[in-house]
Order: C-alpha cells, then sequence, then structure tokens
RNA sequence: GGGGCGGUAGCUCAGCGGUAGAGCACUCGGCUUUUAACCGAUUGGUCGUGGGUUCGAUCCCCACCCGCCCUACCA
C-alpha cells in the first residue's frame, strides 16, 4: 500500500516522516515482522539492575528487545535512546563500532515513536543505568506522527479519552489504572470462583428491559422485525438461571442506560452481579465484606486507602444503618419522631428545594432526604438497609414490617458501591409488584418496570430463597486507584463525535 | 436541561485592540557514557467555527461547536 492520501490534518513534521517513509521503502524496507525479543524491560532490570559493571563485562549477557523509541540523545557519533514496551524502559547505546557507520547513520534518521528492535548485549553506563549496547538494530514500525512532548505527556483530557492509545504511551500513570483495572476484576472472579460460583453470560439484548429503574437503549432486529432493548441489569435472567438450579451464578459485564453522563455516570458500565441460593441480605452483607477486603489487600497492599485526600477504612467492620438511622447519625437535629412525620420531612425537602411528588409514601421521602443530606458523608464503607418496598420491587419484604425490604445499599467514599437483596420468591407478590410497576409507568414515570410475564412464569415454577448483589465494578476501580472520574478507569468513556 | 471555566504551532503553555510568542518535537550543523542530554541556526499558526463592533479583532460583543467542572436524573 502505497497510496499518496494526505490527511487533512497533515503538518509539516507530517510531511517529512512520510518521505522518510518513501524513501525506506525505496531501500526496501516493508514493515518487518520477523524480529522477535527474547526479554521485555522490566525482566532485564529485575534480573541485572543490581549487578556491577564488572560482573556484565566479564560475562556478556545477550538479549533481543523490541519497543516504542520515548526519547533520543545523539552525541555525533554515539546515540543513546530510551525504548518502552508493554512492562517498562530500557536505554539502548548505539554506536558505529559496534553496529557499523551505515546502521548508525540509519538509526540517527529514526524518530520518536518508531518502534524498533535491537539485538545487543547488556552493559553499565557511568551513572549505573543498566543499557543494551546495540549490535543490531531494525526499524519495525514507522510513525508517522510526532508524539505529545515528551515531559509533560498528553494533559489535554479530551485528547486522553479520544485517543487513548496516546495516553497509554505517554502517561505511565493512565497504564497502570488499568492494569489495575484487570486485576481487580481478576481477583472478584478468582474470589468468586473459588467458592462454587459459576460464571455465565447472560443476553445483553432483552426483549423488555427489566431488573432495574432505568431508561434503556433501544435498537433493532431486521429479521425478527422487533425493537430490543440493550439490558439496563441481568438481574431477571439470572435469577431464572437460580430456578434452574444453578445456585450460585455471577456474571461480569455491560449494562447500558440510557441516562445523562456524568464523572461517576457513563451511558454503558461494567456491573458484578452474584446470586446465592439458600443466603440471604445478612449472608451477602458479610460476603461482601470480605470479597472488597480481599481485592483491596491484594490491589492496594493495605485496608486503609486514601481516594481523593480522604482516607477510607475497609478493616473495621462496615457500619450499618437504615436509612433513618443513618440521617439521624450524622444530623442529630433530624431526630427519629421527626423522621417518622410526614409533613416534617416535606418542610425538610421544601427548605432544600428537592422536589417530590404527593403521592411518594413516607419512606420514599426519607430516601430523598438521606441522599440530599447524607450520602455524600458516607466515607467509610457503610451499609444502609430495609429500603421502602416501594422504591425495591424486585426485593423480598422484611418479616415484621411489609413496607420495608430485606435489601441494602453499600456506601464508600460518598457514593454508592453496590446493592443487594433478599430476592423476591413469591410469585403472586412480585406479579402485584409488576402490576404497580406497570400502573407508575403509565402515570409517566419513565423509569418504572414493565410487566414481565415470562418472569412471573419462572417465579411459578419456585425460585429457592435468594440473595443477589450488584457491584459496580467502575466505580470500584476508581476508589482503589484513586481516581476522580469514571472516564479515568474506562479505556474508551462516551463523548460526543469529534 | 441549568450555571461556571476553557479551546493559540504536532505537544505543554504564555500573550489579550496595532504585523503571533516560549519550551519540547521537527530540519541543518557540532559533540563516543548521555539521562527531560547539551550548544548553535532554522522551520512550523485559517489564535474552535460563523457573524458583529472597530481604521484595525487572537483579544471586545452575539450565536454555535467541542471539552472539563458543578448541578439535575441515575449506579
Amino acid at each position: 500500500m502505497t497510496d499518496t492520501h494526505i490527511p487533512a490534518d497533515s503538518n509539516e513534521i507530517f510531511e517529512e516522516r512520510r518521505q522518510k517513509l518513501q524513501k525506506l521503502r525505496e531501500t526496501g524496507w516493508s514493515y518487518p515482522n520477523h524480529f522477535r525479543r527474547s526479554h521485555v524491560a522490566l525482566e532485564l532490570h529485575v534480573a541485572h539492575d543490581e549487578k556491577k559493571p564488572e560482573e556484565l563485562e566479564t560475562t556478556r549477557i545477550h538479549v533481543a528487545i523490541a519497543g516504542r523509541m520515548m526519547l533520543k540523545r545523539v552525541m555525533g557519533k554515539a546515540c543513546f535512546a530510551t525504548l518502552q514496551d508493554m512492562s517498562g524502559r530500557i536505554q539502548i547505546y548505539v554506536t558505529a563500532d559496534t553496529i557499523g557507520q551505515a546502521e548508525l547513520d540509519r538509526f540517527k534518521q529514526y524518530d520518536l515513536g518508531d518502534i524498533i528492535g535491537v539485538k545487543g548485549f547488556l552493559f553499565k553506563t557511568r551513572t549505573n543505568e543498566l543499557t543494551i549496547r546495540a549490535e543490531h538494530l531494525i526499524l519495525l514500525t514507522k510513525s508517522l506522527r510526532p508524539l505529545p512532548e515528551k515531559f509533560h505527556g498528553l494533559t489535554d483530557l479530551e485528547q486522553k479519552y479520544r485517543q487513548r492509545y496516546l495516553d497509554l504511551i505517554t502517561n505511565e500513570a493512565a497504564r497502570k489504572v488499568f492494569s489495575t483495572r484487570s486485576r481487580i476484576i481478576q481477583s472478584l472472579r478468582t474470589f468468586l470462583t473459588k467458592r462454587s460460583f459459576v460464571e455465565v453470560e447472560t443476553p445483553m439484548m432483552h426483549p423488555i428491559p427489566g431488573g432495574a429503574a432505568a431508561r434503556p437503549f433501544i435498537t433493532h432486529h431486521n429479521a425478527l422485525e422487533m425493537d430490543l432493548f440493550l439490558r439496563i441489569a441481568p438481574e431477571l435472567y439470572l435469577k431464572r438461571l437460580v430456578i434452574g438450579g444453578m445456585e450460585k451464578v455471577f456474571e461480569i459485564n455491560r449494562n447500558f442506560r440510557n441516562e445523562g453522563l456524568s464523572t461517576r455516570h457513563n451511558p454503558e458500565f461494567t456491573m458484578l452481579e452474584f446470586y446465592e441460593a439458600y443466603s440471604d441480605y445478612h449472608d451477602l452483607m458479610n460476603l461482601t465484606e470480605l470479597m472488597l477486603r480481599n481485592v483491596t489487600q491484594e490491589v492496594t497492599g493495605s485496608l486503609k486507602i486514601s481516594y481523593q485526600g480522604h482516607l477510607v477504612d475497609l478493616e473495621a467492620p462496615f457500619q450499618k444503618f437504615t436509612l433513618c438511622e443513618a440521617i439521624a447519625h450524622y444530623h442529630p437535629s433530624h431526630t427519629f419522631e421527626n423522621l417518622g412525620n410526614r409533613h416534617y420531612l416535606e418542610e425538610q425537602l421544601n427548605r432544600l428545594n428537592i422536589t417530590f411528588s404527593s403521592t411518594d409514601g413516607l419512606e420514599k421521602l426519607q430516601v430523598l432526604l438521606f441522599e440530599e443530606t447524607t450520602e455524600h458523608l458516607l466515607f467509610n464503607p457503610t451499609f444502609i438497609i430495609n429500603h421502602p418496598a416501594e422504591i425495591s420491587p424486585l426485593a423480598r419484604r422484611n418479616d415484621n414490617n411489609p413496607d420495608i425490604t430485606d435489601r441494602f445499599e453499600l456506601y464508600i467514599a460518598g457514593r454508592e458501591l453496590a446493592n443487594g437483596f433478599s430476592e423476591l420468591n413469591d410469585a403472586e407478590d412480585q406479579a402485584a409488584r409488576f402490576a404497580e410497576q406497570a400502573r407508575q409507568k403509565e402515570a409517566g414515570d419513565q423509569e418504572a418496570m414493565i410487566y414481565d410475564a415470562d418472569y412471573i412464569r419462572a417465579l411459578e415454577f419456585g425460585l429457592p430463597p435468594t440473595a443477589g448483589e450488584g457491584i459496580g465494578i467502575d466505580r470500584l476501580v476508581m476508589l482503589l486507584t484513586d481516581s476522580p472520574s469514571i472516564r479515568d478507569v474506562i479505556l474508551f468513556p462516551q463523548l460526543r463525535p469529534e
């Protein structure tokens, strides 16, 4: 392919590099792919950084590495360059003595960003830096566009998100966030599979959106001539699997919600959902504590972590409050008696400019007050328990008070991280609650659920007593990597087209 | 959706009514142990887009586009 197409954003540097590429082609160079490396940079540092210069002189160690040239220092007849591969960086030293004048002259033409392969032997420089003395050098890929500035890297947030590869090339911190993300997911997966949970994949395209209160994305299947919804939650499918006898299942996958974007919301986000038969929401809270301590310790090496300058302590037992207990604990002026008084709640919400509906139940008003006054204060892990049935259409009713449910939400660093409950396995109650949701949808609530007759039929075969939970993976990654925005932990966050 | 801030060279950033600046990168020259190498000389711009005000606009005004932050819905 030697088309002469000139990109719209061409510039002088680009043109010079295209001309270099053209000359290379004329010498027969054609993106060689036969080069094989013996090591990555980090392996060499680990094995040889501590060796004395004489050691490396007496027994020559020959290696082959490849990587992107990030720094280059030409000093007449000798050159240093720094190559970067997946593991890190290592310096190479190039002189005519070892590779010949012709090869040295070619090397001088290589640009920052070019990908090269080097064979040579290790030595230590005067400043004791492990370096490869090049004996053979080959250009593997010509880079036509100049890299971002070598010292500051890429700082423009828009460009970091749109051209993540540049962020990854130039910012070590970005690379680290995404390798940590991988380790977090691996840790959760191992934790669950060790406890006999089976990992499954359920549909992303749903004929009926369900399992959460949210507005869905709509797509269309041509052959079936039907609209489908990108899933807002896998919940109802995972519970069908429990009915089918998969008593411990989990899924780590994407959910899609057609709502606003923010530093904490991306339209597609990753959720861990897991279901365990013959357990209840108390069991899941215990399991959650264990799992979060395990992943935090594995990934950060500590149970006391710092998030945006605030200490978060995952070592102490997680706090447990009902909604009203939490409000009263952080705002003693709101007494229990007051919080049970509709008139008082309406007065407080009006004072805070919170809009609510006259049809909202007492518990819904308490939730609104909690979200406004208390949620952001829950820095250390805190379970908020026993949410009103009104806003929990899939959760089992509490045995002592049918208006509340056996449910919890886990808050860390002032935001919701997990949501779990004892599952509603009374098919008739579930049918009634779907019917109520359908009424609310009719009344204009766009996030209310749709009556799912297929799910009711499944429930009618019998769902064992089960507890289930969802954990927002992106938010967990934010917490454990101290990232302020969800866009920092999603490789390609949603942006408007350029 | 509302409010605030921003968009100037490939990148990082100054400038703010009077011919557009620096560092890095690029090009050329010098330099055989450099470290964001260094020294010297160059090159590089529809100042986000479109209108308006003005003798003159990157700068002031208006609209729009894109981004970030806060806020609202939500996880």
